[in-house]
DNA sequence: TATTCATTTAACCATTTGGTTAAATATAAA
DNA sequence: TTTATATTTAACCAAATGGTTAAATGAATA
């Protein structure tokens, strides 16, 4: 946890397009898989990186793995940013 | 350049402090170096990683080389993460 | 119970990353 | 013009990253 691995997840663009396509709402692996060209195992391996940075939350339901977007975390990015910035937040 | 080069340039704890180190206002490459414990050449490398990033920009004068924050570039990065959060900006 | 489906874990591999030391470059100073 | 100083570039290396296919796990279904 920290910004470190906040960050570091959010480094990968694979990763990224994953948070942003749940943020339609929740999604079953499979179904984040579907949308990209690699390897099911290879999104199973962002997913894991992405629930370690607790960026998102899993919740198994019967075959399915259901995984929910947690934007909570990104506020600490923000304050770093914008203390970058030198914006008094 | 694009949120790509920002986000992997930030992924890296150094060149992050490196960039606050930037907060207070510009310093050489020595300066910046005596900061931290790695060899100048890393230094340099991070550097100039941040510099493709556009996350900083260089002047030489003289012997010296200063390195100023261009914290610009951050407002893509807090733009992404606010429409993940959902907010309208 | 045996099979199928959804997903992860394991083992492996090529590329990238982040460090090192030594050499090159640019400028200033003697 | 030689020498010293500041910094980068080159060459190299170990570890991390992000992908693959094959095997294992968990749960539903026949």
């Amino acid at each position: 946890m920290g910004i470190q691995s906040t960050m570091k997840a959010l480094s990968d663009p694979i990763r990224r397009e994953i948070l942003e396509h749940l943020k339609t709402g929740r999604h079953s692996a499979g179904e984040i898989s579907d949308k990209f060209t690699i390897s099911g195992p290879a999104i199973s391996k962002h997913l894991s990186i992405l629930k370690e940075a607790d960026l998102l939350r899993d919740a198994r339901e019967g075959k399915f793995i259901y995984y929910e977007l947690n934007a909570s975390v990104l506020e600490e990015v923000m304050l770093w940013i914008a203390s970058l910035k030198g914006e008094s937040t």
